[in-house]
DNA sequence: CGCGACGTTCAACCGGAGCTTGAGGGTTTT
DNA sequence: AAAACCCTCAAGCTCCGGTTGAACGTCGCG
């Protein structure tokens, strides 16, 4: 064998095929052989080849791997998809292009501009007006507000009223939705500070960067606190 | 064109299914009839019948298949995960009559008993060591410990292996998933308030009540503090 | 009242994505 | 020299997300 010893600084293992299996499998059952050589075939990964043309990946091709695997588990994205974040990912080189087929890549903050009036949103969310009242003053919803003083409301706010009368409607009270406003306020920061550096030199990458981070991130830790709370009102149903 | 007028109180327009993708054609260029059609075999929508058995939409309906469309363009999820996605979002407005054939109450409350080891957990999250010993230390994560002190992970500890670990990669650091941990907790105590009287004296029938009224009220919340997250961070790259 | 545009169902079909399988054969390990 | 592992290439397979076509009902205009 002996072919790419790269005297350099990490110690640069290789695998073989059957290796990188082993390594995966634990995280990602469902990965195999055929697999990892059709990624190669769609030319997502790229290993070297030994003199016996068998297939030698190194730890980064390795991390490749990883990486689609994930995406494809986290977010059900397309080979195609992956691929050119792989792309783009693997920084420089060329990559542009991106042929007038260019799907929005980050439209997860995206609104729907739908607007709506104060008798609207009271109807479509069941609120009565007090109520209404309440959450705003405790900041849960905050509509804008026109030159002439009518306030106007998005669909977030929408979504919230509804899911707001769900909670009344079980006998809590509006102040008692103020812990939750809190606790999206702290995790909002939280966030923000992850990506603040990169808003501090604003420009269009560092913008789509940002907005992807923020979209992994914010689902990530929701999927954390939902996961806990049911899992420990779960222990209570359970004495 | 006239479609959100502020005053309106019912603009209860409805629509056959020409007309509904003759709305939409604009903007999703590739709906068709046969594609609503199929949606709806598939639960997305449920428009509703004339007389005749033609299918009647609602503005809201329009929206819903808005809503999938965007989705699949923008994230490219597959139908199942929207459809999900939206039983979610249309939970948040039902409150007359839903005849008895609803979803399992209690469904929402099942774990599915798997059980993993430290290595297992550790191999499926992709999390170190020390992250994993630093989220129990956090009380993210905590497992059961078996009488010899072997600790047995379930799968809620694994999804939030698995998006803690995202987290981490983002930057951040375990003491920053604390917080999380805290506003689990309180929303935990807040929900656990409501039903406390009736866990009190114990039956069956209270006991269905109960975990009826925590599925509703926790995923409202969920859906408050999400939608709150997103509209901030929205705000947030948007300057 | 007739005709064309539009609607309905149902079953069959289809193209692409994402692999898997198998045949046939070489290489490395024990 | 067998066992275990690797290769390629072609064919096949399942699922998803629809489309198509046949056979038929309904709406509304002239």
């Amino acid at each position: 064998m002996a072919e790419l010893r790269a005297v350099g600084p990490p110690p640069r293992r290789t695998h073989t095929i059957g290796e990188v299996i082993n390594l995966l499998r634990p995280e990602f059952p469902d990965i195999s052989v055929s697999k990892v050589r059709f990624l190669e075939s769609r030319g997502l990964i790229q290993p070297g080849r030994s003199s016996s043309g068998y297939r030698v990946f190194t730890d980064e091709d390795v991390q490749r791997i990883q990486y689609v695997v994930t995406e494809q588990r986290d977010h059900y994205l397309p080979l195609k998809v992956i691929k050119s974040k792989l792309s783009a990912w693997d920084k420089g080189k060329e990559s542009p292009v991106v042929p007038d087929s260019g799907p929005p890549p980050e439209a997860y903050f995206a609104s729907s501009g739908v607007s709506l009036s104060t008798r609207e949103i009271l109807r479509s969310s069941g609120l009565s007006e007090e109520h209404l009242d309440a959450l705003e003053r405790e900041g849960i919803i905050d509509p804008v507000e026109l030159p002439d003083g009518t306030p106007v409301y998005t669909d977030s706010d929408l979504q919230i009223a509804r899911a707001a009368h769900r909670l009344l409607n079980r006998g809590l009270e509006p102040r008692h939705l103020r812990g939750i406003r809190l606790a999206a306020d702290r995790q909002t920061d939280l966030l923000g500070q992850l990506v603040a550096p990169l808003l501090r030199h604003r420009n269009p990458d560092n913008q789509r960067r940002s907005s992807e981070i923020l979209a992994d991130t914010s689902e990530a830790s929701a999927i954390i606190q939902e996961t806990l709370v049911r899992s420990r009102l779960r222990k209570l149903l359970e004495h």
